[in-house]
DNA sequence: TAACAATAGGCAATCGTTTGCCTAACTGGG
DNA sequence: CCCAGTTAGGCAAACGATTGCCTATTGTTA
């Protein structure tokens, strides 16, 4: 096991007390030491490695410079840039990130959670399970700082919380595909419960209500089930233009197989991702789609983290605040106006 | 600030001790509690919503129970499948971890090694950055357990890695363009000095030994990188067949510029990818590439990493695995033979 | 019935930092 | 020369969990 050196060794070898030491290291006001004792000590810290423990220092009170990150899925992209802009912020100020993948798996999200208290971290921010609401129940009781990311906490309402603007989504989606022309569209989404998710294809609905047909496919949240979808909709629907793919993984899937079965996308069909995975411009591709913001999402959430942690904002503050999204133009929609 | 119970509140309430909480939360061996005293302990623990302090255990000697992970690119699908796949080992132990993106920042990564050692996290997985191999040194000194990644540790040799077959990438993407009958290729990969990298170029050019021409062009690590040598290849050397991209944004660049000229790929010019970006089979994608075999590394370094750890192998033990690869063919290599 | 093991649980030191409370030496004004 | 302020730094009590060392019951066996 490592040794690590401590304020006592340090102080005995620059003949003063662990006290001094410290003050010398936190170069707090209000304490009185001569240049002679600080040079001292700070040969004897350099000499003997020493590094301080975060742990006896927490122990005391102070803040252990950790902020937990409870995400559902890194491998999707969407989170990982929320987790790169997040810790651009939090980087400054000089905290720490412990970063979980859930899995969107409730049992994993409870025991990370459980753990993220016991390292006692400072904050936290969590985009929750699907069905895991109870697990915060905890963090909110203790009043641990909190910031919720792009998923709601159903049935409660005093929280912050950075959303994403699901209705919007479909909504400036299939007003994309109407300006085009296309009267038959299919949306393909998630099945889920989480009402944050069957927003998108409520907008997709509204923006088409009395001015063309929406044929919804609710299926799950993978390639497969992307393609599935897209297959249902083929078959079924053959009046369908134009495919909005409400995730990024089912649209990767549901793409495949429109090319599969020999559509030319932006020509034979349309297709409009909602997300901005990193392949919607790679190679040969160039797909409409629309810009969820993810960057500042993650920014705005450790901003707000930050002012919860400081306290700079009053003890029950709770905003939630929606993320504005764009559309990308690319080059997947056919104009059949 | 959050108030947490502690053990003495438990065991106020359940009218014993602190240390028999402790030893009925911890069911050391060797300790009798009865059954009565265990209930009235447990009934305690739910009703004050206890939960312990790693701070406090680890200053005790205990297991932090954190691992500290640095990649030089979060963005990098090779690092965040990396971290995906150790986490998932790490999981199963009781370990959280501490994620860290160094932007190939030796000052950033000096900054979060130190942070990594003052929460005396229990081991370490670090791909370090191009010229930061001095910032690992006191890690090495205090021996920390540490699992380099991918890059070494230039001029150390007594460290534990997994490393990835740079010279196997270059070699098998080149075989597989000589077996299709290319005979001018061109290598566009990072101007950098670190030898691992270098020896993908190498690796191409082995393959075309007195079998053809290979043009190499060392460019910046980025999109832009990757257009800028691209270009200059067709302008300076018509001849070339075929291109084989380093990195994985270098190609994503690359590529674009290749289309942008004209260049429908995989019939008028030939291309493989080093590394298996989402978006090489996204879409109408579907490229030939060397699979690093990412998710293997993650695994393998969190298994290094653990036996280290639990000190299940020697204290002096040192090994360096190298992570196979493999060739996924695609359609982005035409047949000239 | 004395002696011993098994069962049960309290006491207090310890880990490494932080910080409030002292003391002590100097300096300068009256 | 005395007292107040400034400068310098030691002492020791926390923080919360762990664990070695006790003591005090029981139950068991010779």
């Amino acid at each position: 096991m490592a040794r690590y050196t401590t304020l006592k060794d340090v102080a005995e070898r620059a003949g003063t007390t662990a006290s001094t030491v410290s003050y010398v290291l936190s170069s707090k006001s209000g304490r009185y030491i001569s240049q002679a004792t600080r040079e001292k000590v700070m040969k004897a810290v350099d000499e003997l490695d020493y590094i301080k423990s975060n742990s006896a220092a927490s122990l005391k009170g102070k803040e252990v410079k950790l902020i937990g990150i409870l995400v559902p899925q890194f491998e999707n992209q969407f989170f990982t840039r929320i987790i790169v802009s997040a810790e651009k912020v939090f980087m400054k100020r000089g905290y720490d990130l412990v970063i979980c993948d859930t899995l969107d798996n409730p049992g994993r999200e409870k025991d990370f959670l459980r753990r993220m208290l016991e390292q006692r971290v400072d904050g936290l921010i969590v985009t929750p399970t699907v069905e895991g609401t109870e697990n915060t129940a905890l963090i909110r009781k203790l009043g641990i700082p909190m910031v919720v990311v792009d998923r709601p906490l159903p049935g409660v309402d005093d929280y912050c919380r950075i959303a994403t603007d699901n209705y919007g989504f479909g909504k400036l989606a299939a007003g994309e595909l109407q300006r085009l022309g296309h009267k038959n569209v299919a949306y393909i989404g998630w099945n889920t419960k989480v009402s944050d998710l069957l927003l998108r294809a409520e907008g997709v609905r509204d923006a088409y209500e009395g001015r063309g047909n929406v044929v919804v496919e609710a299926t799950g949240f993978s390639d497969e089930g992307g393609c599935e979808g897209t297959l249902h909709v083929l078959k079924d629907h053959p009046e369908v233009t134009a495919f909005i793919y409400g995730f990024n993984m089912q649209a990767k899937g549901g793409i495949r197989c429109l090319t599969d079965a020999g559509k030319v996308i932006g020509k034979d069909t349309s297709v409009i991702v909602i997300g901005s995975p990193e392949w919607v411009n790679a190679g040969s591709n160039d797909f409409t789609h629309v810009d969820m913001g993810d960057s500042e999402v993650g920014s705005k959430a450790a901003e707000m983290l930050l002012s919860l942690i400081s306290g700079s904002c009053s003890p029950d503050f709770k905003k939630q605040i929606v993320q504005e999204c764009s559309l990308v133009k690319g080059t997947s929609v056919a104009d059949i106006k």
